[in-house]
RNA sequence: GGUCUCGUGGCCGAGUGGUUAGGCAGAGCUCUGCAAAAGCUUCUACAGCAGUUCGAAUCUGCUCGAGACCUCCA
């Protein structure tokens, strides 16, 4: 099998990946800021990581995935807005800070467990680690790359540049920045203007402030993410993530901060998923176009025509490689929620053909009869049974090239009309050798469920259902042996007004699916 | 203005210099009491121009167009 390559933003290289420690992966990804709902936008980056972190967790990697929860908030830049976002939103909506924090936070929580993504090992938040950022400022300071000024602490980055190769992640030239850095207020104290804050002085209405040796504040955008990931996966670790459009400044100043504090780049690789766009442009705040997840969900949006359920969002950001744009549409979502239908259609239906073929062979065991029904050893039409191979085996050749989801799901659906037709005749059992048929279903599992992180949407368990549905399904079935159409179309048609489909299979059963 | 990315058939999107991406939608056929589903077949592509090459959607240049970052941003 082929290693597993990933694009580093870093050389902007697909580039073997090599863990530090053998057997163990570190991983950062910037979490949410929790001064609001996230939207579908924010969707893209934890459903990419999270497929990473379980692709990783597939090839036996013990892995550590750190994801923060940003909840001192980050104060808009120099001045325009000096002031807390969440702390000015508190008092917006009259809440304490913390409870504001605590409720999207929860909402946060909620949309991740819906997408099915799964917890990070660890998900520390900013304001339980303002000692370890005040600590690592005390370092930048002592290191000589940074300063104080009025109670608030900047990093030189001119000093920086000069000795470190500032500005390779986001492919900047400082003099470019010194060129285009538009005039804010407060601008003034810094040394240039390039120069970030790493802790900011409060103003007396700032709510959430902390004691430091430079007065009463709160610390600057980008250390949180420098000081959790050094605590908590070392000095230098494998893999940072997070949308492309941390790269600048967010990511470029995390390099710099740790740099100075650790000696070296905090990641190895830097992955960056590309952003999802609405009518072509990114989906975000600045523009006012975002569409938040419980109105996906709810399909509240004016936008919506309809409510989009989490694995249907989820299957539309895997049938896309997670480096390109992916643009939102009704009927982008339209085609991936039928495709994950009937995708899932068919691999419920692969579930049930090996679970009878496995019970037709321990009912001929039990007899000590040999399996004169069940497959023979080999496969009747082996080119059929050699392309599904083919098309199996390629999954891991995909996953390996930088997470090529895209072409997994392609192949996958070529394997769907395969199922189908084992299932409806067009193909017979005996067609592929059992072990190819048991090799599709170990696929179908891992890719499906474990890797890609998908789950059938529960139509509900509900025994008094499948029971009542029983009775109607064997009501119906007399009447049609009658001929009785009129009282089988009326069963038919009102359950239908329910939102309950039912197919008249070839072999007499009937089956029935929630529209 | 600076840096960078992209432009694929009705829509969403993969893509290696030479072979079908895939999904959804459309068309025809098969199956079916009808329907739904399913199966089979099928249509419309690589922004434009020029160049490199035996051969380019895939490399180079130019033109046009779109977008991202440079400010909070996933």
């Amino acid at each position: 099998m082929s290693q597993l390559k990933v694009h580093n933003s870093y050389t902007r290289q697909k580039e073997i990946f090599t863990p530090l420690t053998p057997g163990h992966v570190g991983m950062y990804v910037c979490g949410p800021t929790v001064s609001g709902e996230s939207h579908l936008g924010h969707a893209r980056p934890f459903i990419t990581f999270d497929f990473i972190y379980r692709y990783l967790l597939h090839l036996g990697y013990k892995v550590r995935y750190v994801r923060n929860i940003t909840d001192a908030g980050h104060f808009e830049e120099e001045g325009r807005e000096a002031e807390d976002k969440i702390a000015k939103k508190a008092a917006i909506e009259k809440l304490e800070p913390m409870e504001l924090v605590q409720k999207y936070t929860n909402l946060f929580h909620w949309a991740m467990h819906r997408f099915n993504n799964l917890e990070p090992s660890i998900e520390p938040t900013a304001t339980g680690h303002i000692v370890e950022q005040i600590g690592m400022i005390e370092t930048i300071i002592r290191e000589g790359y940074a300063y104080e000024i009025n109670g608030s602490v900047y990093f030189d980055v001119k000093k920086y540049a000069a000795h470190y190769p500032y500005g390779k992640l986001s492919g900047r030239v400082l003099d470019d920045l010194l060129e285009t850095t538009r005039d804010l207020d407060g601008q003034e104290e810094k040394h240039n203007r390039q120069d970030f804050a790493l802790w900011k002085a409060a103003p007396p209405e700032h709510i959430m402030r902390w004691q430091s040796p430079w007065g009463q504040g709160f610390p600057g955008w980008h250390i949180e993410c420098s000081a959790m990931s050094t605590k908590y996966l070392g000095e230098q670790f494998d893999i940072h993530g997070g949308g492309m459009d941390l790269q600048f400044p967010h990511h470029e100043s995390e390099i710099a901060q740790s740099t100075i504090c650790n000696k070296h780049i905090p990641a190895r690789y830097w992955l960056h998923n590309n952003m999802i766009t609405l009518n072509g442009r990114k989906m975000g705040k600045s523009y006012g176009n975002q569409i938040r997840l419980t109105e996906m969900f709810s399909g509240t949006h004016p936008l919506l025509t309809q409510a989009y359920s989490p694995m249907t969002i989820r299957f539309f950001i895997l049938q896309t490689h997670y480096r390109s744009t992916l643009d939102f549409s009704n009927e982008a979502l339209q085609a991936a929620e039928k495709g994950l239908k009937r995708l899932w259609e068919a691999y419920d239906l692969l579930k049930k053909l090996v679970a009878d073929e496995a019970a037709l062979q321990a009912a001929g065991a039990a007899t000590g009869e040999t399996p004169g029904n069940g497959s023979p050893a080999t496969a009747a039409d082996p080119v059929l049974d050699d392309s599904i191979r083919k098309l199996l085996l390629e999954l891991d050749e995909f996953m390996n090239d930088d997470f090529n989801t895209a072409k997994v799901l392609a192949n996958i659906f070529e394997l769907v009309p395969v199922v189908n037709s084992l299932k409806g005749g067009q193909i017979r059992r005996e067609a592929l050798s059992p072990d190819t048929l048991q090799l599709m279903k170990r696929y179908f599992d891992d890719y499906l469920e474990k890797i890609l992180g998908l789950k059938g949407e529960s139509m509900g368990d509900d025994h008094k259902l499948t029971g009542v549905m029983d009775l109607l399904i064997d009501i119906r079935k007399d009447a049609r042996s009658r001929k009785d159409y009129a009282t089988s179309d009326k069963i038919r048609n009102q359950l239908l007004g329910l939102g309950i489909v039912l197919k008249d299979e070839k072999d007499g059963g009937v089956s029935f699916t929630f529209a």
